[in-house]
DNA sequence: CTGTTAGCGCTTTCAT
DNA sequence: ATGAAAGCGCTAACAG
C-alpha cells in the first residue's frame, strides 16, 4: 500500500492544516477546535498514520523506554522478573528493551553501550559479573537512573533490590538441624555475582552459628550452569564420608542435581536430604516434592520497576533506595530425619 | 559527570574537525587520513561519546531492530524461541524488541502499533489470535517483512515457520495403539491459534485413520493456560468410562495436568498412559519420566530469524517462504500397555 | 485557536 | 581528504 510510512506532513496535507496542529491533536494538546480535531483524526486513519517514536524522542529527549540487562531470557527466573518489570512499566507508558549478556561480563559492557545508544531513560541490571572493575567504572559515569537486581558492584551508588538470602539459608539449615542433620553441604554459583556470594557466606555463618559440620570441601562453589549442579552433587556423593544433607543454591542447578541423583539411584530423603532454591514446576512436581527456599520472583521485577519509575518521575534524592525481598522455606518431602 | 550525553558536535569540537569527518570515522568511511582518524577516536574516548542510534535511524531510515511479539515472556517456550531469534539476529547487528501481548488479541494490535512506531525493520509474530480479522487487515497493510511463528492468519502472505504437529500426533497415537490402547483422549488449547487447531485436527484424523475410539467429549479443547490442564484431565477421569490414554497438547498444560493426576493418586502408566507436549525439565524429571512429542524450540526461533534476515537483505521474492519443523516422539515411562 | 520555524543528532550529497 | 549544509519527523516556542 503505502510507499513509505506516512508522516505528520502527509496527515497535515490530507486534512488541509499545518503540521503543528496535527501534532497538537496527537499530543492531546489544548487549543484545538473540536471540529478540526475530529477531521484530523479522520485523516490520520485515512492515511494510516503511525507516530514516529524515534523522531519524537530525538526532539523531546525522552524515549519512554528502559533497558533490562540479563544473562539469558531462556532462564526462567530472568524471564519471570522481566514479566514483573514489564507489567508495571507498561502501565506507565514505558517499553522494556531486553538485552542478553549470555552470562558474559564482556557482553554486559557491550549491551549497556547498546542500550545507551538507544537512549533508554533508565536501566535495570542483572549483571553477569558485578565485580568487574570496567563495569563499575561505566556505571559510575552513567547519567541515567539505574536499578541493580541482586547485584552490588563496589562503589556504585544505585538503587537496588536485594534478596535476603541469609534469611532463607538460615531457615533451611535450622530445619535440617531440627531433623538431626549435622554434616551439611552446599552447591552454588561463583562469587562473580551477589547471589553466589551471599548464599555461600550465609551458609558458612549458619554452619558456625548452629554448630553444624561442613568443611570447605563440602562447599561446592562453581557456576550457575545446570551442568555444575550434576557435577557438584556427584562429587559430594563420591566423598568417603558424604554429607547427609545438601543445599542446592540456584534454580538452574536443581534440574542438573536431580538428574544426577536419579541416575545414581539416590533416594530422597532416605539417602540424602535436599533443599533447593526457588519454587518451580520442577521442584513442586518432583517425587518427592522438593523442599525449597522461595522468593516472589515476579515481585522482584515489579519492585525494581517501581524504584526506577520513582527516579524517572524526578525523584533525585541523593540517597540510594534499597529494597530487601524476603525468602521463605517451603517444607516438602525431600528433607527428612537422618 | 557529563551534563548530557555528548554528540558528534562535541567530539568534533574536541578534535578540531567538522562533524562530517567524525561521522566518517564512526561509519568506517573512506577518505580519512589515518592520523586524523586516530586523533578523532581519541577524542571520542575522551568525551565519552556514544552514537545516538535514534538520530542515526531517523536519518537512514533503518533501525537495525526487529520486533518479536509473544504471549508471555515467562512462558518457557516463547523465551527459548526468543533466545533462538536473538542468537542469530544479534550476530547480524540487529536488536530484538520484545512485546508481550499477555495472550490477548487486543494487545496484539496495540503492540504491533507500538513496534511500528519504533520503526522496527521487521516483525516476528506469535499472535495471541491469528483468526482476528482486525489483525489480518493490519498485517496485509504492513510495509515491512513479517515472519509468522506457527500462526496462519487467513489471507496474509507472509513467511512462516510451521511446526509439523500432525507428524508428532500421529507418532504418539500409533505408539499408543501399539501398546493396545483404543480409547484415547485429548487436552489442548482453543482454535484461536494454529497449534490448537492443528493438534486437534491431527488427533481426529489419526483416531479415524488408526481406528481408535475418541468421541468429541473425549477431546477437551479449551485454552493453553495451566489451569485448564488440571481441569480438563480431571473432567476426563470423572467420565463413566474414562479413556486409557491421553495426549496433553501444550507445554503449559502439562504441569497442571500432572498436579491433578498426583492429587488424585492416578498412577502412570498403570492407571493411565500420558503423552505430553514438549520436552522440558518437568517432563524429563517427573516420575515416571513423561513420553513427549518434542521439537527443537530454539531452532524454531533461529529459523524465523534467518527467514527475516533474508527479506531484510533485500530478497523480495513474491512467493512466501515456509519452513516446516519436524516433531519427534520421545519414548519414556508414562506410556505403557493398557 | 492555528501557523511558522528552529533544531534534536545524524548521514550524505555536493563543493572545495 | 575535509567541510558546509540539507533534511529525516517531530515538538515547542513564538507570532499572529
Amino acid at each position: 500500500m503505502a510507499r513509505s510510512t506516512p508522516s505528520l506532513k502527509d496527515v497535515a496535507r490530507h486534512a488541509g492544516v499545518s503540521i503543528a496542529t496535527v501534532s497538537r491533536v496527537i499530543n492531546e494538546g489544548p487549543y484545538v477546535a473540536p471540529e478540526l480535531r475530529a477531521r484530523i483524526q479522520a485523516s490520520m486513519q485515512a492515511v494510516g498514520y503511525v507516530p514516529h517514536a524515534l523522531a519524537r524522542s530525538l526532539r523531546t529527549g525522552r524515549t519512554n523506554s528502559v533497558g533490562y540487562l540479563i544473562g539469558d531470557i531462556a532462564n526462567g527466573m530472568f524471564a519471570t522478573i522481566a514479566r514483573g518489570i514489564d507489567d508495571v512499566l507498561q502501565q506507565h507508558g514505558y517499553t522494556t528493551l531486553l538485552a542478553n549478556s549470555r552470562d558474559d561480563a564482556q557482553q554486559d559492557l557491550r549491551m549497556i553501550g547498546e542500550l545507551q545508544g538507544r537512549r533508554v531513560d533508565g536501566l535495570i541490571l542483572s549483571l553477569a559479573d558485578d565485580t568487574a572493575p570496567a563495569i563499575c567504572e561505566v556505571l559510575r559515569g552513567l547519567s541515567i537512573p539505574v536499578v541493580l537486581l541482586d547485584r552490588e558492584p563496589p562503589g556504585v551508588g544505585a538503587d537496588r533490590v536485594l534478596v535476603n538470602h541469609r534469611q532463607g539459608v538460615f531457615k533451611a539449615l535450622r530445619h535440617l538441624q531440627a531433623l538431626g542433620h549435622r554434616h551439611v553441604a552446599l552447591v552454588t554459583g561463583g562469587p562473580s555475582t551477589r547471589p553466589g556470594r551471599a548464599i555461600a557466606e550465609a551458609f558458612r555463618d549458619a554452619v558456625a552459628e548452629l554448630g553444624l559440620l561442613s568443611t570447605p570441601t563440602d562447599q561446592m562453589v562453581g557456576s550457575f550452569r545446570p551442568a555444575f549442579g550434576a557435577e557438584a552433587i556427584g562429587a559430594l556423593l563420591d566423598r568417603p564420608r558424604p554429607p547427609s544433607a545438601v543445599l542446592v543454591g540456584g534454580a538452574q542447578l536443581t534440574p542438573g542435581a536431580l538428574r544426577e541423583l536419579r541416575r545414581r539411584g539416590v533416594r530422597l530423603p532416605h539417602d540424602l536430604s535436599l533443599v533447593a532454591y526457588d519454587d518451580t514446576d520442577v521442584t513442586a512436581l518432583y517425587s518427592p516434592a522438593v523442599t525449597v527456599i522461595a522468593r516472589d520472583v515476579h515481585h522482584i521485577g515489579a519492585e525494581a520497576a517501581r524504584l526506577l519509575l520513582d527516579r524517572l518521575g524526578g525523584n533525585i534524592a541523593a540517597r540510594s533506595h534499597i529494597i530487601t525481598v524476603p525468602t521463605g522455606l517451603v517444607l516438602r518431602d525431600s528433607t527428612g530425619p537422618v
